[in-house]
DNA sequence: ATTTATTTTTAGGGTTGACTAAATAATTCT
DNA sequence: AGAATTATTTAGTCAACCCTAAAAATAAAT
């Protein structure tokens, strides 16, 4: 079983690499887990030797289906603890994560099979994200980057790529949240904002927030 | 704050001092946390630094005000998680307290306060102990212990003392649960074991047994 | 009241996961 | 290519929490 700090690691590397297929950078790793790179060689050292990651000296980490497996389980735990927090417990989408944080390192497949079930099979977390099914399958799902969406057009938003607290404010304050059409009006050529309009109020938003936004066509 | 070990220190000198004015012997409280009597002094004294126990070498641990709250903030949160597991997520009373274990520790004012909304405010966790308030303040309830109850006489099962799944799998064998009417008919001389009559059947129980069972007089 | 047994503390280590500072490899720049 | 910069690793520490073994204090027994 891999420690709290190692299944800490492990997240940090599944998200990190996500997409790519080379290894993930002790420098990037240690960037993510807030610590120094001398940290993150050791922690990858070790995960080596417990055959969660592929590790060659100067080539970064890549999980192996181990630690694959040990990484989407507890990102598994995590998203259906956010979404208990959310469906049961009144939390707000800006609250969730720093529980979530602790509440997935706890151990015991009654309980998050028992969750599972409570919370009827959650297939996203409140800010969007897939939860992975038990056997570490991720749902795959049609999404792109507002920031990359034809304009003009309507879309649905579907999810976040930012979960900070600070920006889940600020979407509340300008009115998005899951499922909120968005109609993109124009986008400025110079800065690559855009005007969207939502709930009838119309509003200006950064290229940065557009990218963080998830949507899809309103179909 | 605590750290988690300081927790279950804390949580440990609580259980053992109950009652008791003296201080808690460091080997109690070695045994209670499966360590060596060595560690224990080692904690008991970083403990005492932290002003949450007043400690002088030879005399044991005693609880300050400060560690007093401490310590029934986790045992809030352990007999609240235990509840929700039970009346939420399909537990049985012999299978939450391992979890519970590790669900104590989780930080968060809000989620616990939400917990104890969402459960409707419960009085007594599954093994009918009561759960502190908000304040730490513990409501005091009137039980006796089995083996000490006149008889013949019926009582009402209110809890157990000893929260072990082998005990708790034992008193679902032989029919007792909590609110399980007890009709205790004869006590045997030598070894002070009891026959009891539960729901039609009749069964004899150890001294053991019956100085873990609480009851209340059927009134 | 000594001796014996038990409890508790101290001394000295081990492990995990972090750190700083220095060394080495890889990359970028000119 | 050679120099400068950046990334990465190594070496040496540190704190938390545990351990074993030995010493010291307390309690029990004769």
């Amino acid at each position: 079983m891999p420690t709290l700090s190692e299944e800490n690691y492990l997240k940090a590397i599944f998200h990190l690499g996500y997409g790519h297929s080379d290894g993930v950078s002790t420098n990037a790793i240690a960037y993510k887990m807030d610590t120094k790179a001398s940290s993150a060689t050791d922690m990858v050292k070790k995960l080596a030797e417990k055959q969660l990651v592929n590790y060659k000296k100067y080539q970064g980490a890549k999980l192996t289906e181990q630690g694959r497996q040990a990484a989407v389980a507890v990102i598994r735990k995590h998203r259906l603890w956010e979404t208990f927090l959310v469906e049961k417990l009144n939390f707000s989408w800006d609250e969730v994560h720093q529980v979530a944080e602790q509440l997935e390192h706890v151990e015991s497949e009654k309980l998050i099979d028992e969750l599972d079930a409570y919370l009827d099979f959650p297939k996203f977390d409140p800010h969007g994200h897939p939860i992975p099914d038990k056997n570490g399958h991720i749902h795959k799902t049609e999404k792109l980057k507002l920031s990359q969406a034809p304009i003009p057009n309507t879309y649905i938003c579907v999810g976040v790529n930012d979960s900070s607290a600070e920006f889940l404010q600020y979407l509340d304050k300008i009115g998005i949240a899951l499922g909120t059409p968005i109609k993109v009006l124009s986008k400025e050529v110079f800065d690559e904002s855009l005007t969207i309009s939502i709930g009838g109020g119309q509003v200006h938003i950064s290229k940065l927030v557009a990218s963080n936004l998830y949507v899809n066509f309103n179909h």
